[in-house]
RNA sequence: GCGCUCAUAGCUCAAUGGAUAGAGCAACGGCCUGCGAAGCCGUAGAUUCGGGUUCAAUUCCCGAUGAGCGCACCA
């Protein structure tokens, strides 16, 4: 009895009076806070205008129709607002306890390959990672929560002047000397550099940089992914670059081009033409020295994600490589790809505050405060509660000092305390030896119960409107105000009374709702539901 | 200069084109000898500016102002 099958069944009812085609305009939403009554539409109004009969009349045609099963209507200030009978909320309570996944559409056979993160192997990973990860994390549980089959992936450039870099600078430190200038100066390559092995003498003495790199680059991943396993996060695969030079994707995909006639040669170097009226200039695919960019090899990259048979490839990008994004779709859309299948998320960077300064936070220039510094000194909980309250296209502003001396004042705790609460009621029900009922039996719903019902029973809008902004932020603002409501009807509604124990059982049944969605909710977005706190 | 994103309360952020714009923090005033005060109740406080579309605009369109980011034979 979620909010979609309520609305199919009135549908149902509408199909007596009216036609397929003016059904299909109708729908339900969750009606304004200070409506009590359940659920809200505008049909009439839409009606009206198209068939240009008067609201009032088309109300009143509902009206006696619905009410034949069961429906009260209101009619206000031109919208329609239903009442329901307790048994739907009796049965939708039931039901998140009777199914795994609720809200699962099992219609729903798209699959979908998300790749976020994605930061390079040079170093550990920072507070500028979090925001992608969080978003990418979140939205890859609601999806999954909605039906669709989800394949989360983490691209490392593991090839490329940067690495070599990387080794130059690990080489520089175990030698005792500083890296280049352009190197990679952090002090973990120095604790690094102590953890090399024996032979690592004679690859100093015979110059051979590969192998300092291989070594960094080994221990760097493993270190990512305990950070982000650490963080809640894990990933169904880390695709290698060099797996694409394995492979020579990226010859193929330069004979493909060729092929299709859409590369020209100027200046000793292979470009990309390109006819995409947002990009106008060409892109170079292979340098004059003969190396491939990283546009080839990225383009290979994705032509290898299409190759795998997604039905949608979501790239998760920072805002710094939005500029990208006409060249990557022209691309994919010249390599005769579809580039419909093709989204790229884009979330804003993060300002670090620190004091009064505020400090720019992007992968190439902000490696000063990382992930495992941020988990250590507040939580996981925090970190993730935090970053997925904000929606991407937000310029947030991360006060370092705000989070870690106040991670108590952090609204994560206001959700898992009512979360606590309600375990705590349980508990002592139970301990009471009052039994449990699934039903509301003879009990009526309050305005206060209904309210609270009603909050929940709309949850599942609350994951469709995620997956229509692609942001989790939804569920989390979601959270803090059923919080809200769940203390505000604790403190006007006394759960456990054993002289009236119909009430008793109505509401720790209600409470059982609540906790369910709570519970959800704080999974879906990676954070933990204490039984106490 | 061109492009993308943003502008909401003192601060940090919400608001499928809908009905009275919501939270948290900060401020002020109340509530613990009944289920957890990490809580509740109350007071004060906001849509950058100018046009337009619409029955209805914080939301869509145009312009102005301000901020972030991007415009490589880097990755």
């Amino acid at each position: 009895m979620t909010p979609t099958v309520v609305e199919s069944e009135i549908k149902s009812i509408l199909k007596n009076k009216f036609s397929e085609e003016e059904v299909s305009q109708f729908s339900i939403s969750p009606p304004p806070p200070h409506i009590n009554l359940d659920a809200s539409t505008n049909f009439a109004l839409i009606l009206s205008k198209k068939s240009g009969k008067k609201s009032d009349d088309i109300f009143k045609e509902i009206s006696i129709l619905l009410a034949a099963h069961g429906f009260e209507t209101e009619f206000t200030s031109g919208f329609m607002n239903i009442k329901f009978n307790k048994l739907i909320y009796e049965k939708y309570i039931n039901f998140l306890y009777s199914s795994p996944n609720p809200f699962t559409d099992k219609k729903n056979k798209t699959r979908i390959l998300i790749e976020f993160v994605s930061a390079n192997p040079t170093g550990p990973l920072h507070l500028a990672s979090a925001s992608g990860a969080c978003l990418g994390d979140s939205l890859s549980n609601i999806m999954k929560e909605l039906g669709f089959e989800v394949f989360k992936e983490y691209y490392v450039n593991n090839v490329g002047n940067q690495i070599e870099l990387l080794g130059i600078s690990l080489m520089s430190r175990f030698l005792g000397n500083e890296p280049p200038e352009d190197g990679y100066k952090g002090e973990y390559l120095i604790d690094l550099a102590k953890k090399l092995p024996p032979e690592a003498k004679e690859w100093a003495e015979k110059n051979e940089i590969l192998k300092f790199s291989q070594f960094a680059i080994n221990e760097i991943i493993t270190q990512q992914k305990k950070d982000l396993s650490d963080f809640g996060l894990v990933f169904d695969r880390w695709f290698m670059e060099s797996e694409l030079h394995k492979k020579k994707l990226p010859d193929k995909i330069l004979d493909i081009l060729k092929q299709k006639q859409a590369v020209e040669e100027k200046d000793g170097a292979i470009w990309l033409k390109m006819d995409d009226k947002n990009e106008d200039k060409e892109r170079v695919l292979v340098k004059s020295n003969g190396a491939k960019t990283y546009f080839l090899n990225d383009l290979a990259y994705h032509y290898d994600k299409y190759e795998r048979g997604f039905d949608w490839i979501i790239d998760i990008w920072g805002a710094d490589h939005h500029g990208y994004i006409p060249r990557m779709k022209a691309g994919i859309k010249t390599l005769g790809l579809d580039e419909k299948k093709f989204t790229v998320i884009i979330h804003q960077l993060v300002s670090i505050k620190k004091g009064n300064e505020i400090l720019k936070m992007s992968k190439r220039t902000g490696r000063f405060y990382t992930l495992r510094q941020l988990i250590d000194e507040t939580s996981k909980d925090a970190v993730r509660f935090f970053f997925t309250m904000r929606s991407p296209n937000t310029h947030l502003i991360f006060d370092i000092d705000l989070a870690t001396k106040q991670s108590n004042e952090n609204p994560l705790y206001y959700v898992q305390y009512a979360y606590a609460r309600i375990n705590s009621i349980i508990k002592n029900a139970s301990e009471k030896r009052i039994e449990e009922t699934w039903s509301f039996e003879k009990y009526e719903l309050s305005k206060d119960d209904r309210k609270i019902l009603k909050k929940i029973f709309w949850f599942e809008r609350i994951l469709k409107q995620c997956l229509k902004d692609l942001s989790p932020h939804h569920i989390t603002t979601y959270l803090i105000d059923l919080a809200g409501e769940f203390h505000g009807y604790y403190e006007r509604n006394r759960v456990l009374d054993e002289s009236d124990l119909l009430t008793t059982h109505a509401r720790l049944f209600i409470l059982k709702g609540i906790k369910a969605i709570l519970k959800k909710g704080l999974d879906l977005i990676g954070v933990s539901a204490p039984e106490k706190m």
